[in-house]
DNA sequence: CCCATGACCACAA
DNA sequence: ATTGTGGCCATGG
């Protein structure tokens, strides 16, 4: 079958991201949105919100998606999103190495050694209790 | 248009 | 358990 690869059909995909019937606007809004409902004292995982999302998207891009989210306008606690491991492998995008575990901890999240404390047990699903 | 990178994840050895 | 590779989509040079 053909090879060819057209990067026009991907932009497209992006502008309306079907997300439990609802259609946003781009995919960073879908997934700011998500970030938002996660609750106070939880975590959750880019893969997680992913998944959420259609996980025809990509892990990947909710980072990425993050990287565009440290306007304080929008509201997105960024700190409460770790990667599966429940390592914080966001923090170096922080205004400073520990702010992100200090915010988490401030929640009553134990970080340890850059790491959630029982993070079975304080992760988030979003498309599992998403209300 | 091609190439490289990225706050990831899953799987194979 | 640790390491390597592929996939995923967007953005920038």
């Amino acid at each position: 079958m053909a090879t060819s690869k057209k990067t026009t059909h991907k932009t497209e995909r992006l502008r309306t991201v079907s997300l439990s019937g609802k259609r946003h606007e781009s995919f960073f809004e879908a997934v700011y949105a998500v970030v938002r409902q996660i609750p106070k004292g939880r975590v959750t995982s880019y893969g997680a919100i992913a998944n959420c999302l259609g996980i025809k998207l990509s892990a990947r891009m909710v980072g990425w998606a993050m990287n565009a989210a440290h306007d304080p306008k929008l509201k997105v606690p960024a700190h409460r999103v770790v990667n599966r491991n429940g390592l914080l492998t966001g923090k170096f995008h922080f205004a400073t190495e520990t702010r992100m575990e200090e915010l988490l901890k401030k929640e009553g999240v134990r970080v340890e050694d850059d790491k959630v404390v029982d993070f079975a047990e304080k992760f988030w699903d979003p498309a599992r209790a998403e209300d």
